[in-house]
DNA sequence: GTGCGATCGCAAAGATCGCTGCATTAGTCC
DNA sequence: GGACTAATGCAGCGATCTTTGCGATCGCAC
């Protein structure tokens, strides 16, 4: 899911030691992340105790823990979603938002997120990924098949707003009753998808275009 | 839900100097944040200074920043809107969701939500109020006007949701291009009121409600 | 008004953090 | 293979945080 372990490859020497190291450093902070280490007792020194790092290493090379945390976020967020192509908009939409509920449901995934977006705004927005990327490539593919395809905004505020909402504030009605995740995911996708299909008239740019 | 200024109402002694102490503190806490001091800047001691109140005081009375910031954040957020009453579901929804997204826009709040959200879970819930409980009320003042109305869930997956995503994770997007803030909530809590209207029939607790 | 107990201020000690030189290792280029 | 240099490890320092014990203050009940 994370791909290659090294991110910010775009360094002068990205060669052996330093992947590693990079490595070494974000599978610490995911793990202390996931095991429920506290916000505050999440630190620079503990976190290059348990990647066997100097931390000295991880002061220079991170400088503070908002910017590890954004880094790790990024790098957790980022390519961990294939685009689906299931031939259909609807079955698009349903795999890849089945595939980010499950991501969110995930203990870890949401820990990090908390304690990206508690370490400031450049970290809290490299929680988002490239989701945007992601619904625009499977609207586009859409559009190539001649469909008629639903604003990308009116799909964040419809479905990945929805979900992102329920894994931060509401976290406790995970297991308890209502629907099960995939028919949620699915009453969404069908909410949005029918705002389109009804607008796809005079009102498109009134009711579902909501956003730039 | 402690009404009174302090949030542990339940201790022993809640009388002048306490309240007092209390609410000096939380308002250095609020002052900071809304100044812009970073999340790893905003310290026990840095607090108590502001406040006027010794740090030890502090350490004692709410132990860790994290259960600070959740106290600040469970007064903050409930309690300051009022739910409204136009005399219309519509105008009902539209005033509150205005007054909530004005609240989402103001970065204090949301620098106080942030810090909140990294603090943990608990502190993370607390962020949204009673918001449920608004909407609620609103729901029931159209119920028992005699008007149908969509599911409470709808509401927060069609309005809230969207609200807090983009405050959280789109904050660049704010003065950009885009529609006027009130036109965007029209639009949302028009898209809501359009899918109950439509789903009164059948398909209402099939595409409409998608939650307990 | 008086007594009791909770709460607060104060000062000092212990612990941890974050940073700065210097020596060493290990990639990278020729 | 050898030189160059970025990257890491190491030790130590100052600053800040956090805790602890004690006296003083203030709120509350009688």
């Amino acid at each position: 899911m994370t791909g290659s372990d090294g991110t910010e490859g775009a360094g002068t020497r990205p060669g052996g030691r330093s992947a590693r190291v990079r490595a070494a450093v974000h599978r610490a902070v995911q793990d202390l992340v996931a095991e429920g280490v506290r916000t505050e007792d999440l630190t620079i020194p503990v976190v290059a105790a348990r990647a066997g790092v100097h931390a000295t290493t991880v002061y220079r090379r991170w400088g503070s823990l908002a910017d590890l945390l954004a880094a790790v976020a990024e790098h957790r967020f980022t390519g961990d979603v294939v685009v689906p192509d299931t031939g259909g908009l609807v079955g698009d939409l349903e795999r890849w938002s089945t595939d980010v509920a499950r991501d969110l449901e995930d203990p870890d995934t949401l820990a990090l997120m908390r304690a990206s977006i508690g370490a400031g705004e450049a970290a809290s927005c490299a929680c988002t990924g490239d989701r945007r990327a992601q619904i625009a490539a499977i609207l586009d593919h859409e559009r190539r098949r001649g469909g008629d395809v639903p604003d990308e905004d009116a799909v964040v505020d419809g479905v990945l707003a929805p979900l992102y909402y329920r894994a931060l504030f509401e976290p406790f009605s995970r297991d308890d009753e209502g629907p099960a995740p995939g028919e949620r995911v699915r009453a969404l996708v069908g909410n949005v998808l029918a705002w389109a299909s009804e607008a796809t008239g005079e009102r498109r740019s009134q009711a579902v275009s909501v956003s730039p």
